[in-house]
RNA sequence: GCCCGGGUGGCGUAAUGGUAGCCGCGCACGACUCAAAAUCGUGUCUCGAAAGGGGUGUGAGUUCGAGUCUCACCCCGGGCACCA
């Protein structure tokens, strides 16, 4: 026997498995299919670290069990190539993206092939080439000729020292500041710009309503229902005192309308002008107006930013209460939520605070329980008082149904559901993207690019640096190749898609990934979707996610796909955290590649290991010291070799070890409960060794179990024992369920519900045949009593005595 | 503030309501060795000489029996946050 070489192992097999296209997908077979996907990665400079290790060993792991279990599995890993990174090194260093881009991938694929894992490199994808992104090209221009893509006035981030747009995420500074540029630290501010929208909140209420039927973290689901913010209420029209106009506002908390007191505007809502129009508020009114301008929205919603505002000189009209309501313009009032006018009542901490400042008068409709404060509508429940028809009724749904059909009978307004959500906008005014495939006429409308066109090429002759346009506008190229094929005065859209576009139907393309006709073909998305397991982080729970959801609902309903979800099931990785417990990040210096360990220890070691750590999805640290556990584990199966006799029989003790494994590791697998996995193994590996001689055939079901998890190993220890193909070929084993359990079994002993020892009994002893066992027994004998009132007995358990 | 997770040995963790601490790391002692490493063996929650107690963040409760279920509180982590 060799002693366990694992630089030669792996190499060995990183070389056969390529050569014998062990990891294509077997796309003929009539097996159940199995899709295993990973969120894919951006390729970042930095290389793989530890935390991608996890989720795809784990992946990993899964699909090679179901191979064994007869699935035909389709496991592919691509490029998410687009982003910042790549284009601020090229500002940097004048070097192009796509350079930077490719060498990031090479040394990413690598990483990842050295660890063992079984993806069909065939399939392999990058969003940044133009046979991928001639596809999201054709997305974005069927969204746009079914009506989901629209171009118009939104508010984007700009940097003024940059000259640049900057997406949410990068309107936080490092230390946690928020609306500043990210990078220069430069208070940012709102701009209009004509941008394109893709109109996600046209299936909101389906995005809501089939999270249902997907099998996901539930925290998951809650992040993207409270991200959706489905609220219903009810619209209320209120006539203006003296003017023929009338305003629209929105109550998510009908049950408390007989509270408000006053009326609050956005700064922006178009109604203003009218309303003051001529009026002595106006000049107020205007400055107040053009000073929120120049505020950004994060600063207006900002919850420490004082509450402030300015009365218009005009009162509304409640049809509820018959009162006036002065009508205010507030900060905290937003135009794109609701109708951007809001009820305000003292039932609400923000509206009293408000009012307070301002002096505006109050009511209240729900009698106080702390006389120092009114109660909160959020909370919806109590009696109402003075609340017209409904005064004594206690807030319930029925209540609220109540009052809302009430309002709609009366005529004074209608029930209606409201979303936080936004549309997506999806312009970005960045070299490193697809370029949206939009072309403008002389007069300035767009059109779409003809598909014969695509893929619309990327520029290549750009300067990166920021002018405050986007780069794609400083190339000659893209305009003469747009009035060549348009004509003269048409103009290219500058803009490129956020790269969240190009993630967002990556998995369709995975089923068919080298189609030159379309985006996949219907049959190899009826084949393969949609995803049965999909494996990312947790930092994706809203955006990409509900993008991806979005995209296949869209997909759906102009009939390119039968079905609406496309991840059956999900599942999240934890964090892995630095050996000190902090967060890795490249600004610590603390990020662990897992290179050297690869290197030191084997891939095989290093996978074991990071299952081995805790609960797949839980945050943990990483702990170097830890590893030589995996390894010495390893190294004992390997040694076990030595140990295999013809002839040789297990004890039924440990025969019955072995079995329970078989069924452990295998339902944990499927659970993704890995680290118990792998410890059940080592249990296995422990009765295994006690034994003077092994029999074949109980290595051999070891070593299958133990194939997903370190298959270079495996596969060699195959090999040694005479077999010429492939472990991973294998079935699964199965257990033998009357060996399951042992012999005898040791029966705790309580006296009223203290475990005061123990007794061996057979398998399958009754009640009596226990009890028979502790009286013979000297000490248990004399502690238990002889007339006790009741006995618990849980067979193969424990048996308590109550005396 | 709101919504999710979590608090178990020196450490990572394990326990269908049924013997808390499996498995691994570390540590201690022993074997092998001239010696060391590697390997193997024994031990390792705590008080106690022992017999026997106590112990899963704190306090109550349900139960024959609670790490596990219920309530209240404390602490840690994550997400959302002027959303009408």
């Amino acid at each position: 026997m060799g002693s366990y070489d694992h630089k030669k192992i792996e190499k060995k097999w990183r070389k056969r498995w390529e050569e014998t296209g062990a990891n294509i997908t077997d796309e003929s077979s009539t097996k159940p299919k199995h899709y295993v996907l990973d969120m894919f990665p951006y390729p970042s400079g930095l290389g793989l670290h530890t935390g991608h290790v996890e989720g795809y060993a784990a992946t990993d792991i899964y699909s090679r069990f179901k191979r064994m279990k007869g699935f035909s599995v389709l496991h592919p890993m691509g490029w998410d190539a687009f982003g910042l990174p790549a284009e601020n090194y090229a500002i940097k260093t004048k070097t192009p993206p796509r350079e930077t881009t490719d060498k990031a991938i090479d040394n990413f694929r690598n990483q990842i092939q050295q660890l063992g894992l079984s993806y069909d490199w065939s399939r392999e994808i990058g969003t940044h080439n133009p046979s991928y992104y001639q596809w999201t090209q054709w997305l974005f221009l069927f969204l746009f000729e079914n009506g989901l893509a629209e171009k118009r006035m939104g508010k984007v981030n700009w940097c003024p020292k940059d000259q640049t747009v900057l997406a949410n995420e990068q309107t936080v500074s490092e230390s946690g500041e928020k609306g500043v540029c990210v990078r220069c630290g430069t208070k940012i501010v709102q701009r209009e710009l004509s941008q394109w929208f893709f109109k996600i909140t046209d299936f909101a209420d389906a995005l809501v309503k089939d999270l249902d039927q997907v099998d996901w973290p539930e925290s998951t689901k809650i992040n993207q229902r409270n991200w959706i913010g489905r609220k219903e209420g009810v619209i209320v029209t209120h006539k203006v005192k003296g003017m023929d106009m009338s305003l629209d506002t929105f109550s998510a908390f009908p049950a408390w309308l007989f509270a408000d007191t006053y009326m609050v505007l956005a700064p922006e809502h178009p109604a203003v002008k009218t309303l003051v129009a001529g009026t002595e508020a106006q000049k107020d009114v205007e400055d107040f107006v053009k000073r929120m301008q120049d505020m950004t929205t994060i600063d207006r919603t900002n919850v420490n930013t004082e509450k402030e505002g300015v009365f218009t000189g005009r009162f509304a009209l409640d049809p509820l209460t018959g009162r006036e309501f002065p009508i205010w313009l507030a900060n905290f009032a937003l135009m794109d939520f609701g109708t951007g006018i809001i009820r305000c009542s003292s039932h609400d901490i923000r509206d009293l605070t408000f009012a307070k400042k301002y002096t505006i008068p109050l009511a209240e409709v729900v009698e106080r329980e702390h006389p120092d404060a009114p109660v909160d509508a959020h909370a919806n429940k109590g009696i109402l008082k003075d609340s017209g028809p409904f005064s004594g009724r206690t807030i319930n749904v029925e209540l609220i149904q109540g009052i809302i059909k009430w309002i709609t009978e009366k005529g004074y307004g209608q029930a209606r559901v409201t979303y936080r959500l936004r549309d997506w906008l999806i312009s970005r005014q960045r070299y490193w993207g697809a370029p949206i495939p939009i072309v403008y006429d002389p007069e300035g409308k767009p059109h779409p690019v003809p598909k014969e066109h695509l893929p619309w090429l990327l520029p290549e002759d750009v300067e990166y640096l920021p002018k405050g346009t986007s780069p794609l506008g400083t190339s000659k190229e893209l305009a003469e190749r747009t009035e060549k094929i348009f004509g003269k005065g048409w103009k290219p859209e500058i803009d490129t898609m956020d790269t969240f576009v190009c993630s967002s139907w990556y998995f369709f393309r995975f089923t068919d990934p080298k189609n030159a006709g379309e985006f996949a073909s219907k049959e190899a998305m009826q084949k393969w979707m949609p995803v049965d397991l999909y494996m990312g982080g947790a930092e994706h729970t809203v955006l990409h996610l509900m993008y991806a959801r979005f995209i296949t609902k869209a997909l759906q309903k102009f009939g390119h796909i039968s079905f609406g979800e496309p991840f059956q099931k999900l599942r999240h990785q934890g964090m892995i955290l630095a050996e000190d417990g902090a967060k890795m990040s490249k600004s610590k210096g603390n990020v662990i590649n897992p290179d050297e360990f690869v290197a030191l220890y084997g891939a095989d070691t290093v996978r074991v290991y990071e299952m081995f750590m805790g609960p797949l999805e839980a945050m943990k640290p990483w702990n170097t010291k830890n590893i030589i556990g995996s390894r010495r584990f390893l190294e004992r199966v390997w040694r076990l070799q030595e140990r295999v006799q013809e002839g040789a029989s297990l004890k039924a003790e440990t025969n019955s070890v072995l079995q329970q494994t078989i069924k452990k590791v295998g339902e944990d697998i499927e659970l993704l409960s890995l680290n118990t996995a792998v410890s059940q193994m080592m249990i296995c590996l422990n009765a295994f060794d006690a034994e003077e001689a092994l029999p074949l055939s109980a290595y051999e079901t070891l070593l299958r179990l133990l194939a997903p998890f370190a298959p270079y190993m495996t596969e060699e220890l195959w090999e040694l024992l005479g077999h010429t193909a492939s472990i991973h070929q294998e079935e699964w084993p199965l257990f033998d369920a009357s060996k399951l359990e042992k012999d005898e079994v040791v029966i705790a002993v309580q006296l009223a519900g203290k475990v005061k020892g123990t007794v061996i009994a057979p398998r399958g002893a009754g009640e009596g045949d226990i009890v028979k066992i502790i009286r013979e027994d000297g000490k248990l004998g004399t502690l238990m009593p002889q007339n006790p009132s009741r006995i618990v007995f849980v067979p193969g358990r424990i048996i308590n005595f109550i005396p």
